[in-house]
DNA sequence: TTAAAAATGATAATGATTATTATTATCAAT
DNA sequence: ATTGATAATAATAATCATTATCATTTTTAA
């Protein structure tokens, strides 16, 4: 994989914003920084960083793909009202993946934790 | 929600399939035993049936959606071979709610715990 | 049984993602 | 520095899953 401006641009906003974007979200915060960036490039370059493992995969509630840069095991907590996506930290469950195996013989190359409730906000915007 | 025959027949077949079919499998599943069945209503009742609670959905890893009734708790195995969706008793992780309760004071209304890996099937297929 | 409400089938519309293609950037070896 | 091979890009068309629309049919409750 060679490098590119564009790739690393990508990278950069990610690591530099804690609100777990969609592709669409993160070619909105892109394009002011390079306004010639294509939508497409954006996909694909998500893919790639998906790929060699230093950009994650998170499922929305709305059938929304969310991305988020990889830095240490976190799990996600997604408010059923506004839809956004917030960390939970490694210590609410540890050494999943052994309990597996221990437990069913499966060995699991990744483990996705995700709550689904009411954020904070929400609760008291009601 | 009024009786409908297209929605008992489509809880029935979820029902009697472990597969955890996507829509459009389950939509093939069914037009043999009502072939006047349209996709839109599968996709209709599905979404009802979910929101009411009966079943419930879990996102693939290639952006498939899966269907799954509900019978007691429990979370899943996605294959990153063949994508089969296989369960994992309840056991493996249990009262994660509490935890999270305790630890950020997050209140969660369902909890999704996957597992991805390869299957053993797959395994041994190489 | 009959009218109101809900559900259906058929199909068009939508929206997110991927494929295509001509052009441009990257990079190792001259 | 220049070149050639390859990979990446922008722009846009194509794909595919899902949702909306709407005329018709079923269901339900009076």
């Amino acid at each position: 994989m060679n490098y590119s401006k564009q790739r690393e641009l990508i990278l950069d906003v990610l690591r530099q914003n804690p609100v777990h974007p969609t592709a669409d979200k993160l070619y909105e915060l892109v394009r002011p920084l390079m306004p010639s960036i294509s939508l497409a490039t954006v996909y694909r370059n998500l893919n790639l960083l998906v790929e060699c493992g230093a950009v994650r995969k998170i499922s929305g509630l709305d059938g929304s793909v969310h991305y988020d840069h990889c830095v240490e095991k976190h799990y996600h907590f997604i408010c059923t009202c506004c839809n956004k996506v917030y960390d939970v930290p490694y210590n609410v469950a540890q050494d999943l993946e052994l309990k597996l195996k221990s437990l069913t013989g499966l060995e699991a190359q990744s483990t996705e934790l995700t709550f689904k409730g009411l954020c904070s906000d929400c609760q008291n915007s009601n």
